[in-house]
DNA sequence: GAGGTCACG
DNA sequence: GACGTACGTGACCTCG
């Protein structure tokens, strides 16, 4: 008999209400139903198939009447009888897990939960790693130390972060959480009136419920106040009902649960009995002939791969060590430079990467091995520590000068055979460029991700940890605080930096393995080789030369702005016959709809009153002034507070410009996000907002280029869909709408009325966004009627549009994903969903490839630019990329020459059926340059 | 922290 | 016949 190393507990009760809930009906030929039980069947398959356990067991609840209900008669009481259609099923599944070879454990007057617990302890006691396989949230207070859970129908972790994102305290608190809480499915009390969010908060201010009660007088709030002290009983109750018992004295022993050979016989029979056809041919039929296993679920079957129940094997030790000295940096050097490839993590003092400094650096070579090199501690904490946690270590080790480390890594990070793997390596290369540090040839496991993956879900460290390591990564927040408690990395401990920073490098290089690998395999090596790659250490290059911006003129702005709106908002004030909020749509709802009961009020989907754009244009329309004058006040409080006096508020006081932050790997369709400020949505559209785009300037010498790629989008639905009409209309290059509006109208351009041209432009738009003749409707303010006739003229007249919608659809439908030109896969994750998600599934399909598409060759654009411009001898630098445009600054001598090269280069970044057309304009400022 | 609103492509 | 819709983002404000 072994010691268990990894044990996982399934929690068999909970994940039959999952299943029967989750799966659609299905019964066998004798009309037994067996959703659940199919769902447990293939759940088990995959489980058994991938995971690492040594030790497996399915718990289940033995009968409704445990200890809990001498404590609290009602507790449970209010439970529905199981559906007459489960019923059956809970001994099928017993059998089910038998047939599996797996233990099923039960036990008289306890619940599945408390033996969960209680093998849990014990097989932490032991030295093992535990997985809980459920979605329960009353087994979340098992978490940590050593026990994980795994949503079974979702594939995902759920580790002390996914606690704490549920309950809003990590693991060991969520006991606490609950008995304030209360749960109405199980009856637990609780104290009225206390949520989830209040309850954490409480918990969190005062440790735990006990200290909480004992000190409840001291809350300020009075009624919160009085109902904890009158209800301090209910919450202890509530304790007892929620805490699990880990002291169960259990018959079966975990020994016991040791993973025993499978029984293949006995399965197959099983399945056989049970009607499960593609499951008997995956167990009878070989590799090549096995048909596809239909996955239990359509929303997951659309995700990618992952590995989060077979954690990839962990290395058998892990060493980190702490560099402070010449010699063992040297030898780290020289071990990286032997390897060709090391992970590189920078900690700073900051998230600004063009504001913060560096702290340390670390790096790893190998599963396991990794060193910190802090530059940058504060030399008390630094000592404090280490003598706390080790009073007779030698001398506290004194930090190498920033200087020396730099120059020992330089020609490390600039080595051409030597890889450097970081995780948003964006980040890194700007603290190292400005430490003074080239860094060649990188790679990024986080655009790895994202070009594997897509945006089915999140691409942080320790969200990939997780999910492909199994492994929970030391916390940000665990090292630094969160909040206004939080302090910055250099005044962490030495020996939590060490943990904290050398574990990222661990963990990026061992990530890099999985995912480069699976980069043939899934067909992406030419996305993130010619696209993600090289674009990091572009668009890194683009943030660090920022933008100059005007600020005396966008004071003068803001000043203006700001007397305007309070001129508007005593108009409006005067209107309503008394003073309110108007920056408040709840109460401006009140004045237009209930006090001055204008007509036509519509409702959110919360139940407030809209009071949107869209809605204040009719009033105004109909002749009112107040909605008139509040969107004038809409317009100028949004240019204010987003716009001048937030860029004035971004300036680098270094640089004296602002700098802006693109995510390369956010968004579902590739392309980027700008964030802090946002320079992707400065306001062009109205006259007052240009005044904002104007007063983005160039240095004296130089002018702003701006250079726009035309209808782009467009002209990859006429390539992508192959629209013959289309086609011909952008080589004739001729005005597209009016052509379009020609076409379908069947009417001359000639003299046309501007108005036709005008829904031909919004059906063109339509055909993008996947168009719908309520979409275009409420575009053009026509009826649904009238819209559709105009899409069934247009589908007519270019009936290939037809074809591609259904293709993208059903490539979506097939794969879970749709591609673009260039191999980009755009994940539809709602597909196949049932309801109304799936018409937004349908449209992003069909948008996918269009906008996907378009970021793509503007990526290969930039990627070919700063080179040409350089080769070229110009001083012409890329600002800015929005979407479809890209901003330069240039020297007044290179503007001709720029012109030509950047419409060159944008207009040759792909070969299309129909020409790409770029449009350049220069100018003293942003606005100007259009 | 969610919802409403609005700036952009 | 009803439902509830254009695709993709990020920032600011209010309010419970």
């Amino acid at each position: 008999m072994s010691t268990p190393r990894h044990v996982y507990l399934v929690d068999g009760s909970g994940f039959i209400f999952r299943a029967f809930h989750g799966l659609p009906m299905m019964t066998r030929a004798d009309g037994t139903p067996v959703n659940a039980v199919y769902g447990f069947t293939t759940m088990m398959m995959k489980l058994l198939n991938e995971t690492d356990a040594d030790h497996v067991a399915v718990i289940f609840d033995a009968a409704r009447k445990t200890f809990r209900s001498d404590i609290y008669p009602a507790y449970k009481a209010n439970r529905p009888p199981a559906p007459e259609e489960l019923v059956p099923q809970f001994p099928l599944i017993r059998e089910a897990t038998r047939a599996f070879n797996v233990p099923a454990v039960e036990q008289e007057g306890f619940e599945a939960d408390d033996l969960i617990a209680t093998y849990a302890t014990q097989a932490v006691a032991l030295g093992a790693r535990v997985t809980i396989v459920s979605s329960d949230k009353d087994l979340m207070q098992l978490v940590g130390d050593g026990v994980e859970m795994m949503d079974p129908l979702k594939g995902r972790a759920i580790a002390a972060e996914q606690v704490v994102e549920k309950f809003g305290v990590p693991p060991d608190k969520v006991v606490d959480v609950q008995s304030l809480c209360g749960d109405s499915t199980d009856n637990v009390p609780g104290v009225p009136g206390i949520g989830i969010k209040t309850a954490a908060q409480l918990i969190t201010e005062y440790g735990d419920l006990d200290t909480l009660l004992a000190r409840a007088a001291e809350i300020k709030q009075p009624k919160r106040r009085e109902t904890l002290m009158t209800n301090a009983d209910m919450a202890r109750v509530s304790r007892e009902l929620v805490r699990l018992k880990r002291d169960v004295p259990v018959v079966e022993p975990l020994e016991s649960f040791a993973k025993r050979q499978p029984a293949p016989e006995l399965l197959a029979e099983f399945v056989r009995e049970q009607g499960f056809k593609s499951l008997s041919a995956r167990l009878g039929g070989g590799g090549a002939t096995m048909p596809k296993i239909p996955a239990p679920k359509s929303a997951t079957s659309a995700l990618p791969p992952t590995a989060a129940m077979a954690p990839a094997a962990a290395p058998d030790k892990i060493e980190y060590e702490l560099v402070t000295s010449v010699a063992s940096l040297d030898a780290w050097v020289a071990e990286a430079t032997r390897a060709g490839i090391v992970a590189i993590d920078t900690e700073t003092t900051g998230l600004d990467a063009l504001r913060a400094e560096l702290v340390g650096v670390s790096l790893s070579t190998a599963p396991g091995r990794a060193c910190y090199i802090p530059v940058k501690h504060s030399p008390a904490e630094a000592q404090g520590s280490l003598l706390l946690s080790d009073p007779g270590a030698p001398e506290s080790p004194k930090i190498l000068p920033r200087d020396v480390v730099l120059e020992k890594l330089r020609p490390l990070c600039a080595d051409p055979s030597v890889l450097k793997v970081g995780h948003n390596i964006k980040y890194d290369l700007h603290i190292l460029n400005r430490a003074g540090l080239e860094v060649a040839p990188i790679d990024d496991t986080m655009l790895l991700s994202y070009v594997l993956d897509g945006a089915s879900h999140g691409h942080g460290m320790d969200e990939l940890a997780q999910r492909h390591l199994g492994h929970s990564t030391i916390k940000f927040a665990d090292v630094c605080g969160s909040g206004k408690a939080q302090i910055t990395f250099d005044r962490v401990p030495l020996d939590k930096a060490l943990a904290y920073a050398a574990e990222d490098a661990d963990i990026t290089l061992r990530l890099h393995a999985l995912l480069k690998g699976r980069l043939l395999a899934e067909h992406m090596v030419t996305v993130y080789e010619t696209l993600e790659r090289p674009l990091a250490t572009i668009v890194a290059a683009m943030e660090r030369e920022g933008i100059k911006v005007d600020s005396p003129a966008l004071l003068a702005l803001s000043e203006e702005f700001g007397a305007r709106m309070a001129e508007l908002e005593k108009d409006i004030h005067a209107l309503a016959g008394h003073e309110f909020n108007v920056a408040s749509p709840a109460q401006l709802g009140k004045v237009l709809f209930e006090e001055m009961a204008l007509p036509g009020g519509k409702k959110t989907k919360t139940g407030q009153w809209a009071t949107g754009a869209d809605a204040l244009e009719e009033l105004a329309l109909q002749g009112h002034a107040l909605p008139a004058r509040l969107l004038d006040w809409r317009q100028l409080a949004k240019l204010k507070s987003t716009y001048a006096d937030a860029l004035v508020a971004q300036i680098n006081p270094d640089t004296r410009r602002v700098h802006t932050s693109y995510s390369l790997a956010v968004t579902t369709t590739g392309r980027l996000s700008s964030s802090d400020p946002n320079l992707q949505n400065i306001p062009i559209r109205t006259e007052e907002g240009r005044k904002i785009r104007a007063a983005f300037v160039p240095e004296p010498g130089n002018v702003l280029l701006s250079a726009d790629y035309s209808q782009i989008e467009l002209r990859l639905v006429a390539h992508v869909a192959g629209i013959e009409g289309l086609k011909q209309a952008f080589r004739d290059g001729a005005d597209i709408h009016a052509i379009t509006a020609s076409q379908v109208f069947g009417v001359p351009i000639e003299g046309m009325d501007p108005s036709l041209r005008r829904r031909a432009k919004a059906i063109n738009f339509g055909v993008i966004y996947g168009i719908s003749a309520f979409g275009l409707a409420q575009q053009l303010g026509i009826s649904n009627g009238e819209a559709k006739t105009f899409i069934d003229a247009y589908f007519a007249r270019f009936p290939e549009i037809r074809d591609y919608m259904e293709r993208a659809k059903q490539e979506a439908r097939d794969n879970g994903f749709v591609t673009t030109l260039f191999g980009r896969k755009v994940y539809v994750p709602d597909i196949n969903a049932k309801g109304p998600l799936r018409a937004f599934g349908e449209r992003a399909a069909i948008n996918g490839p269009i906008q996907g598409g378009a970021a793509d060759i503007i990526k290969r654009a930039m990627i070919r630019l700063p080179g040409e411009i350089a080769a070229a001898g110009s001083k012409a630098r890329m600002l800015l990329q929005v979407h479809d445009e890209l901003v330069f600054e240039v020297p007044e001598a290179e503007i001709a020459d720029t012109t030509a090269l950047v419409k060159r280069v944008m207009e040759g970044a792909a070969q299309l059926d129909v020409p790409l057309v770029v449009e350049v304009g220069t100018g003293a400022s942003w606005d100007a340059a259009h």
